[in-house]
DNA sequence: CGTTATCCTGTCACTTAGTGACAGACTTTG
DNA sequence: CAAAGTCTGTCACTAAGTGACAGGATAACG
């Protein structure tokens, strides 16, 4: 008594025939992309379930149990972006200011080619989702997990409670100015914009969010 | 030649058979309310359309037509605040802040019981937004629209282009900072708050939005 | 390497969401 | 009242999405 077997590893519990958490976001964003191919060609509601999964090699059944609905699997393309920000602002160090940490990370940036044609799936995206309802639905719900991620963030960076309705007012705002400006930028990209002056846009955001949050994020804070 | 007719009013071209643009709303609150009442009541999920339907005493195929899917159908409900707050800022004289214009509403403002009943779907609805994806995603679209108002509200009183990306910030992080805050008074009322302390939350919105936009929008403007 | 426990997947049948077409009731303008 | 056009319900239909079950795949363990 006393050992609850089966319990005891302390995380990441691997059950005999579960499938790595990798895998299954491959499969994700693998369907993703073709939904994303789909949408943009023939639009959304011309696009049914089928051919997302005869294009991706699933059975229906099967996309139905990888995204609960048709809207929402474009989410992962649409979150390729914002996630890959977060993760930045993860690893933002408190001594640094946002807009040199962005910078650096601009820098440093590989660009190999597929990822390159892959950006060009998100810009689409972004672009569609300006005008298709139901691709903007999954565009928001996109940036409002990137809010919730960001309470976290910023409740660590200030120091305070992730429950503090200022940590959550600065999330929003700096959410919102983040998603403002990627439309902004994607919008430009479709129009043939040269992708050269991103760095550019980089010190936007990094100002637009010290705005945003009314200068309480953006600086470096003491250790 | 020269004239094109049925085509010289000014505006408001109203067709013989066609109902008042009044009358529409009415009856798409009026679901609205059902909706909200159901989805409450027993989930989205276990709620038809058909149950929204014989609510409201219409056929399944008329609800279809006043709206496009079961999410969008608590829409109404959930814009109800904000279309308030969004006419209230087209009111606001140039040569007033935010926090006073806010204020002398607040103190004018008559509270008949019928909106009063109304008011608690409204706060369900956006309590049940939290947890509910489909409401969620309904809650966003909604305020998304208030957001593209902003943008006009702004750009007029900034005497500034609506495509002015700056505007467009403001209005986003605006937005954004009121939505944080209309959640945690419902929240708040929700678990049985005293509405009385709400003159206070107003001017927690007003000053929010100061801070959110950077000072640009709160202040007195010269006419 | 084989066993075993657990999963992932496809098939089938089914309910619900949502649409197109048409006919009749209704409503506003003249 | 007449005319022109809209709104609504019925019917038939397609597509979205789910529950149940059986077989194939997969990781842990010996």
């Amino acid at each position: 008594m006393g050992s609850d077997a089966t319990n005891d590893m302390t995380k990441n519990e691997r059950k005999p025939g579960r499938m790595s958490e990798q895998r299954q976001q491959r499969i994700r964003l693998e369907i993703s992309r073709e939904a994303a191919r789909l949408f943009w060609e023939q639009g959304v509601a011309a696009t049914t379930g089928e051919q997302i999964a005869e294009a991706v090699g699933l059975s229906v059944r099967t996309l139905w149990r990888y995204f609960r609905n048709k809207e929402s699997c474009v989410e992962p393309v649409l979150a390729q972006d914002g996630e890959e920000f977060v993760a930045l602002l993860r690893r933002w160090p408190r001594d640094v200011s946002l807009e040199d940490h962005l910078m650096e990370w601009a820098i440093n940036r590989t660009k190999d080619p597929d990822q390159q044609a892959f950006d060009q799936a998100v810009i689409k995206m972004t672009v569609l989702a300006e005008k298709e309802p139901d691709v903007r639905t999954a565009w928001l719900m996109t940036n409002d997990r990137i809010e919730r991620a960001l309470v976290e963030i910023f409740a660590d960076r200030l120091r305070r409670s992730p429950d503090d309705i200022e940590v959550r007012l600065h999330a929003a705002a700096a959410t919102a100015v983040v998603r403002v400006i990627s439309e902004d930028i994607s919008a430009a990209l479709m129009a043939g914009a040269d992708p050269t002056s991103l760095g550019n846009t980089l010190g936007q955001m990094a100002r637009a969010v010290h705005t945003a949050t009314g200068g309480a994020v953006g600086d470096p804070v003491d250790p």
